[in-house]
DNA sequence: CTCGCGATCTGCT
DNA sequence: GCAGATCGCGAGG
């Protein structure tokens, strides 16, 4: 197991790095249980289109940490029930961030289910930002965080690296209000992979 | 201060 | 397939 280095998140190209997310391995440590799972499916945000909560650097006191170095965590509550993980990337004090939008559970199924409320592991189980989050007990508290064992959230390498072929890239999810920026190729997911939110 | 709405998910039909 | 849940954000007055 090795940590996803600190470097790795500062670059300015929150796409590209989007796209390497797939196959890393999220990590959640709560009161010593350990949770994980691959990273499946991603989305990019960035300061300069309509669908980022920092368009045209608005700068408020929820989109804050979407304006700090790389690897920290951004997480919002939406639609009042769902919290949503993102990381924080960049170096410049440009706001970007990667939302993770699904993962594949590796390490603490137990765990998830019954944060879950589930009683089999199935794709519902964490295919989706609002239900990996509850399945990791990743929450709005922890926004601001940096990913790293002292916070208990953080990433680690892949197990196995996508290559282009391997991965299928589409519009974000749910950004119609982002006009014509919701035509931006954005997304990113694990060609053949099940554990994703949608096709 | 008010008000409209959202980077979603679930249960019911 | 569709409506309801549920609440904080952020724009406007």
């Amino acid at each position: 197991m090795t940590f996803v280095p600190r470097e790795f998140f500062m670059s300015d190209d929150v796409v590209s790095i989007a796209r390497q997310l797939l196959g890393k391995v999220l990590v959640a440590r709560m009161g010593g249980v350990r949770t994980s799972g691959i990273i499946t499916e991603t989305e990019a945000y960035h300061q300069d289109e309509k669908a980022c909560h920092a368009y045209k650097g608005r700068r408020t006191s929820r989109t804050e940490f979407l304006f700090h170095p790389g690897g920290k965590a951004y997480i919002y509550l939406c639609y009042g029930i769902h919290h949503l993980f993102n990381v924080t990337t960049g170096n410049c004090n440009e706001a970007a961030a990667v939302l993770i939008r699904a993962i594949q559970p590796v390490e603490g199924l137990k765990q998830m289910l019954l944060r879950r409320n589930h009683s089999k592991v199935e794709t519902k189980l964490t295919s989706g930002p609002g239900t990996l989050t509850q399945a990791l007990g990743i929450s709005v508290k922890y926004t601001g965080v940096t990913l790293n064992n002292e916070s208990g959230i953080w990433i680690e390498e892949s197990a196995q690296e996508y290559q282009p072929a391997e991965i299928v890239t589409s519009r974000r999810i749910g950004v119609s209000y982002a006009r014509e920026d919701a035509l931006l190729p954005w997304r990113f997911y694990i060609k053949n992979n099940k554990w994703v939110s949608k096709l």
